[in-house]
DNA sequence: CTAGCTGCAAATAATTTGCAGCAGC
DNA sequence: GCTGCTGCAAATTATTTGCAGCTAG
């Protein structure tokens, strides 16, 4: 069973004599229920709704220190900007992402990382973490294929 | 048998209708053969060991330009910026990456391809490319790791 | 009260772009 | 000669940082 989110910050932030404070509570409770794979920008968007007074740059500073929490994870995918993703307690992983529509879809295979690890061990390689992104249409979009561009 | 590379780049020129430029050659001739995975800086570097009048745009314009003929691969490591990687005729590999001293090694796996490909069908996606990318230390660096940080 | 936190604006860092002169075709 | 290309400097974009006032412990 999962210690909840709030929780987990609150004892990281004692743990490392660090603040609580609304802010962090507020983007905290926003991110995770969200869903996931928020950029910072939309993030911020959707902070901003309930907390105008918000900062671009809190938020930012804020998803670093959940990232060190052990709450959130840095997703950096190929369109330049970097994504936090709330990290659940379930598992590792990986990213199907829609190059047309940009939706995100997460999957696991077990099979996949042992490959991984194999890998890594016939190149020496102690491996510590690793992603894997396949990008392409989802089944959406490769219905509306046809259409040019 | 492949195509010189010098020759690809000329074809790809007259095709477009594109001039062919010493600088674009000299590119291509640093480029290919420094070995891979060149960051611009590092490229550009090299470059102005021989041609000093060489500007830090006309570097990125025409890896841009490479990328487009097919020369070159646009590779986005979770270190912030973008290197290129001469995109040799042989299939895909991906990438170790050696979070201590920078050291990129790459492989191929065809079985993980196969399961990939299985995975994008079970989401019904249908997978135009993908990026795995193992972080770790490598043979050398495990050595080494005694020593704190 | 004191150290850490926030919001703002200014600073960075990687990459892109405008423009005047230059070079292929 | 015309159009595309280059070098330079200035612009842009995502992210970070300095700082004065604010707030949690």
């Amino acid at each position: 069973m999962r210690k909840p989110a709030a929780q987990q910050l609150q004892d990281y932030l004692a743990g490392q004599g660090l603040k609580s404070t609304h802010q962090r509570d507020e983007i905290l409770a926003v991110f995770v229920s969200a869903g996931r794979h928020l950029s910072v920008e939309e993030l911020y968007e959707l902070m901003k709704k309930e907390h105008p007074r918000i900062g671009y740059a809190t938020v930012y500073r804020t998803m670093k220190l959940f990232a060190q929490a052990g709450l959130a994870e840095e997703l950096r995918f190929d369109d330049g900007f970097t994504r936090y993703e709330y990290k659940a307690s379930d598992g590792h992983h990986d990213h199907l992402i829609c190059t047309r529509c940009g939706r995100i879809i997460e999957f696991e295979n077990d099979r996949i990382e042992e490959l991984q690890e194999s890998v890594a061990k016939k190149n020496r390689f102690l491996a510590q973490s690793h992603k894997l992104e396949i990008y392409g249409l989802c089944g959406d979009c490769r219905g509306k294929r046809a259409k040019k561009e």
